[in-house]
DNA sequence: TTAATATGTAAACAATTGTTTACATCTCGG
DNA sequence: CCGAGATGTAAACAATTGTTTACATATTAA
């Protein structure tokens, strides 16, 4: 055992754990195989098991702790509404999107339970401590439904791509100010 | 081959249709087997490559054609988001659940698709059709998003049963009136 | 250096997957 | 009744799954 913060087990640690987000977020929890992660991440797939203990324990130590919207909680609530559209609508295709791999693992039964408990503490508790109101926990998970299904409805499903495609821009643009309008709703609505 | 409308063939078909609703929408797309849906189904599970092709098939022939939302888009327009609230809240556990299913499913790669086009054109083109303004397609995204995103809330993550259960129906109240006035929101807007 | 421990490797494990094949049984027109 | 096609059955297919085992190499402490 070495004390080191860097040492070789801690550089494997870590390219498993990269690999493991950049792959669930692609193709979720069931479709994605620990070899593949394992080959991403250039190490061998005995080792998964050896520092996560199981595919479940590395999902939850990938994913879990990335949940939080501490960037879209930071700032005046009465800009909630357009703050966070504007991240939603800003994120271009990352490696590692929490949102999406939520999305795409939340089907998943042996995922279901941990993604809760997750969102529950990470995003809901946080976010109705910004709302007034007594039914501002309705109200956090209310918000949490509208940008969870727009993400669903923009990165996974892709339904704003179907149309005619000329002014895509423009299409983004009043998608973006009506889901603002939406958040900002609900925010001020007790 | 026989022209009866209800031939031992067809009787099986239906079979496996039935079986088929109720374990995808219990355990999604990857986390349900073949076998399981043969055995829910009282049937031999070369009989569904049979029927169907393909896993692929009977998933899209089983789910397909009950993603339409014509209940909710039955009655006047002003009247929406109180009528799709209700239905929203109304479902008790069903055996088979086309949102919760869709949601268990989206995040299979091989399912996307499919379930993508399916929601465009059973979903997002009748709901916009019954909109007004020029952004009417984005609308109906944004309420097609809320509703998914409400149900993947409530139904699937359950994040509404973490806290203190006393007065569990008030809460429910609650959160169906905000869910109400929200999608009203976004249908008056333009 | 030596011994002990940490880390990595290759292979095998049993289980499950979707699908296909070969064969049995049934149904029904002739 | 007979035979042909429809329908059902059992078994096997190859592939992939997560996980474990036995062994090799590297690192570090004494």
């Amino acid at each position: 055992m070495s004390a080191d913060i860097d040492s070789r087990a801690d550089r494997t640690r870590t390219a498993i754990l990269t690999a493991a987000r950049a792959q669930f977020t692609e193709t979720g929890y069931d479709g994605t195989g620990l070899r593949a992660i394992a080959g991403r991440a250039g190490v061998n797939v005995a080792l998964i098991s050896r520092y996560f203990g199981s595919k479940d324990g590395l999902f939850l130590a990938a994913i879990g702790p990335h949940l939080g919207i501490g960037l879209i909680l930071d700032g005046p609530m009465a800009a909630f509404g357009e703050r966070a559209a504007s991240i939603m609508e800003m994120k271009v295709a990352r490696r590692f999107d929490p949102m999406l791999a939520l999305l795409r693992a939340a089907g998943s039964p042996a995922c279901t339970p941990a993604l809760s408990a997750a969102v529950q503490t990470e995003v809901i508790i946080p976010l109705a401590a910004r709302l007034d109101g007594a039914d501002r926990h309705q109200r956090a998970m209310l918000i949490f439904a509208t940008l969870a299904g727009y993400d669903l409805s923009v990165s996974l499903l892709r339904l704003d791509e179907a149309a005619d495609d000329k002014d895509a821009t423009g299409r983004r643009a009043r998608r973006q100010a009506l889901l603002a309008d939406s958040l900002q709703y609900i925010v001020d609505d007790g």
